[in-house]
DNA sequence: TTGTACGCGTTATCAA
DNA sequence: TTGATAACGCGTACAA
């Protein structure tokens, strides 16, 4: 059916193993021949077949993808928008494993193997519920978005939550804010981890004193933002600027803050987490941190692609840098 | 590396043969050997290879995605979750094949063929710009959403975007109006053609003339929609009722009403299409129409199997119902 | 009911 | 510089 490369040695007159040769690069074929294939494998529009390829042990050309909360990723658009690019240029088609829920004993790794895939990229919110154990002593080349796993050939990729959340304290602090609060996300994930430290990090910069009372636990979602913030201004000295591990949860507190008559920024700071559309269209404009997850999807698999060719290369661990962005939600303390 | 069936025939005792067959589910195995080999199948993890399995013309269980707008669909992770669902109840895998934007002569029907692509689902908002005569012509089960192609082994999914206006019409005269504007979107997309003969007919169905100044070019940007709804409100005669063939597009279409210090619904009725999240968080909240893209998704990788399986099947067209959600925009005409 | 042996399309080895 | 041929892992006639 599609031509193979027995119709290309024929047409041009020479053997199959020639063609290979001259498709695979190999310099030791004249250049007459190599001109006269080549023409022949434009004109019969010939594209080896990859799985004959990957069977005799050459390359797949595959990389596998894993989600880990299924397509629920804010970002997963952005991030598959900087993949694509780099998946161009490098070669590589990426193939999607759809998990077999029926099969009890399923496993990707081996789903992995029998689909020749040469690394994975995983990405996904609720990372810290999962084992990847048998995905990393597999020893198949992966690369972690936004989670910081470094053992074998596996590294990973994120954007430097830390600095993000200690900008922004640092920017509210030169607004004159000192009753700072930070509404946490999922305990245990390590972007949360890490804006937690950097929420530390940028009060201890000022000598500002760390209160517990002034960090609630949640996860990203708005029903959270906004029960979190009616407990922060139940305090006796509720903060005057709070940071947010989410746009969503921002936006819930804004409405808890509005509810209970007062006003952002006049009364209360706000700045959120993500710079997703509803940040600037809600009234007033979300001070936001935007992530650069078109570079972190990009660079994924620009990565990964460098694990997959050195055996040797010790697992990355790449920190992308974000961005604040200033809108209406902040101001200068009161008084 | 990983077990082959050859590691499988030994363990159990049988030939290679014989696992083949209880793999692939052949009657002629002795029910003995068949629950032995079964058992050392799962003691091994034995997956067999896909690239063997395609290779010797078995299927690839493999389906292509082309996307003709990239990642900019606005409803792509949807589509992708309903696909998601179907791809494993019917053990496909997914994969993008990343198109060699260098290669002048790159031809997708070549990339699926070297992939042995089994079939392949397009969808993207501008595929009018688009020639897919290869991709049909080759033969590969190929399933359109939101793009009327039907021919060959080409089917196509879509929204019922007629009924969905002529509802949205009809919703608007029960509440009054008689001067009901539309805000198309691009003219010759698939979608936006059955959008403009629902709003004709549903205003035929209740004899009010069409007027041509009341249908607005566009596309389904914000900034179409403001820019035309400030010519509607030039009009000598200005529309009471606007349906619009985005949200975008409405919400756009309202910050120019306001500015116009008019207010809605109490001048004008505004109704928008999509459902995306921005339509529930604006005020007044948007009525408008929700697509739904999760079935489309799954269904559309139904119809493809079903494509791939049977030869002599002409190629479906599935048009799936929509939902008008009555919100905030749209009230009783004036007077 | 089971096993032998060939072929799928490609790459790599080795001899010419 | 080129070509014949053995793998790669699997499915399937066909023979036993």
């Amino acid at each position: 059916m599609a031509t193979n490369i027995h119709d290309v040695a024929k047409a041009a007159g020479v053997s199959v193993a020639t063609v290979s040769k001259v498709l695979n690069g190999y310099t030791t074929v004249n250049a007459n021949t190599k001109e006269r294939v080549l023409q022949i494998v434009k004109e019969l529009q010939f594209y080896p077949n990859s799985a004959a390829r990957s069977l005799v042990g050459r390359r797949s050309m595959t990389i596998g993808i894993f989600l880990t909360t299924g397509l629920a990723h804010p970002f997963f658009t952005q991030i598959l928008s900087g993949m694509e690019q780099a998946l161009k240029s490098l070669g590589y088609d990426l193939i999607y494993l759809a998990q077999m829920s029926r099969a009890k004993e399923y496993s990707f790794v081996h789903h992995c193997h029998s689909r020749n895939v040469e690394g994975v990229v995983v990405f996904g919110f609720q990372q810290e519920e999962m084992s990847f154990d048998e995905l990393i002593e597999s020893g198949i080349p992966t690369l972690f978005i936004d989670l910081d796993i470094k053992k074998g050939r596996a590294g990973y990729i994120s954007s430097d939550n830390h600095e993000a959340v200690e900008r922004a304290i640092r920017y509210l602090i030169d607004l004159n804010h000192h009753r700072i609060s930070f509404l946490s996300g999922n305990k245990d994930s390590y972007a949360n981890r890490q804006r937690l430290e950097g929420y530390r990090s940028g009060l201890a910069e000022a000598e500002i004193p760390y209160r517990e009372d002034y960090v609630s636990e949640g996860d990203f979602t708005r029903e959270m933002g906004y029960q979190a913030m009616n407990k922060l201004l139940a305090l006796a000295e509720p903060p005057t600027a709070v940071v947010c591990c989410s746009d969503m949860s921002a936006v819930g507190a804004m409405e808890a803050i509005q509810d209970a008559g007062l006003s952002v920024p006049e009364d209360i700071s706000l700045i959120g987490f993500d710079d997703i559309e509803i940040a600037s269209n809600i009234r007033p404009a979300l001070t936001t941190t935007r992530q650069d997850m078109i570079t972190i999807g990009r660079r994924s698999i620009e990565l990964l692609d460098e694990l997959i060719k050195d055996k040797e290369l010790p697992p990355p661990e790449v920190i992308i840098p974000t961005e604040l962005i200033i809108r209406k939600s902040t101001g200068p303390a009161k008084g």
